[in-house]
DNA sequence: AATAAAATTTAGATTATATTAAATATATAT
DNA sequence: ATATATATTTAATATAATCTAAATTTTATT
């Protein structure tokens, strides 16, 4: 049995492994974690003891099949959790994060499957990031940034691609939410920022930084 | 902040304190957790310095008003998701123990209020025990153990006071379950075994400790 | 009331996780 | 290619929770 600290450790190193294409260095994971780089240091000699990663002393580490098991089922925990807390007890996106975050070390495999079948087999959670099944396949689909799309193009939008409370609450204040419709109307080329239609209703500045955080699809 | 090794302390002394009326010794905390008197020790002289218990050397513990606090809200949480598991999910009454001990250490209040009006405000868990409300406040019922019945009353199951996974399984074999009329056919005086009629069908010995540990009312 | 038995506490270790500071290896820039 | 900056590891500690064994206190028994 790992503990929620190993665990977190190999979701952690899941998640940047997914972005970057290269052996996981230890800064990166302290970075993410919040914690200094000799507690990833001993952690990971830790855990590749157990086999559940490949370390290499100063050249960081990649998961074994077996941590990825375990990160991937992490993942598909902590987001049927969060289908559980939006489309059942009603909280808003940016609430559930730190709930899921504890949700998702709860250990029954049978409590997983039957919160599955509860919520329908959800293939996403509320901010459209994919759910892994039971075998560890995530659905992919065709996404692309806002940032990349050309004007006059009406998209809808799938999900947000970092989960931070307060950028959550932003984009429900200025009405961007799953399934909204976005047509892009101008680009500034200075700054890269873009006004947008929103719902065919709304005209709205958003920063680069944002447009790169939406996915969307050609509507 | 508490972590869920003080909480279960708290919620143990609670539970222990709960039958006995006087200050909870060292040794029942350990055999009900499990654990050794001098680990007992350690925890409650913890406990005691954080105001959560009051505590003499050699004399056991009695919880103070914040200590009763956290404990209640503990086994609150602890019932409302027992309810979660058998209403929602559809687990039998003797596979939830283990799985409500990990939830009731999540720690959102947002949650359990949430989670309670989703239930529709339960007032029992699925092994008839009261689920304190959000003031603490548990409903209080008549209810008798069917060893004190006399012959010939028509009752009507309300509980069980022990939820061992064996002792559950048993009560399901032989059809008992919550809500289940009952009447004493027999009493044998050797050794205090019944003979009862379960739902005006099945007739079926059963032995005192089991009639001590069911809660009836009368029909 | 003295003694034996039982309960409880203390002392000394252990394991897991984390920290800071120092040492060492790697990468970068001239 | 060397110096410097950056990244990483190691060493030395700290805290939480636990254990066994020894010491102490309380309770029960005669």
């Amino acid at each position: 049995m790992l503990s929620p600290t190993e665990e977190n450790y190999l979701k952690s190193i899941f998640k940047i492994a997914e972005k970057e294409n290269k052996a996981v260095s230890t800064n990166s994971i302290a970075n993410l974690m919040s914690t200094t780089p000799a507690s990833v240091t001993d952690m990971i000699q830790k855990l590749s003891q157990k086999k559940y990663l490949q370390y290499t002393k100063y050249k960081g580490v990649t998961l074994t099949q077996s941590g990825n098991k375990v990160a991937i089922k992490i993942i598909r925990k902590a987001r049927l959790w969060e289908v559980f807390l939006v489309n059942k007890l009603r909280f808003a996106w940016h609430q559930i994060h730190n709930i899921a975050d504890e949700l998702e070390h709860v250990s029954s495999d049978e409590l997983i499957s039957r919160l599955d079948a509860f919520l329908d087999y959800p293939k996403f959670d509320p901010h459209g990031n994919p759910v892994p099944n039971a075998d560890g396949k995530f659905t992919i689909r065709n996404q692309m940034a806002l940032a990349d799309i050309p004007l006059n193009q009406k998209v809808t939008v799938l999900g947000v691609k970092e989960n931070l409370p307060d950028f959550l609450r932003y984009l429900t204040d200025i009405n961007i939410r799953i399934g909204v419709e976005i047509m892009v109307l101008q680009q500034v080329p200075y700054d890269k920022s873009m006004r947008i239609l929103i719902d065919n209703k709304t005209e709205q500045v958003i920063s680069r930084s944002t447009s790169q955080l939406l996915s969307v699809k050609l509507t």
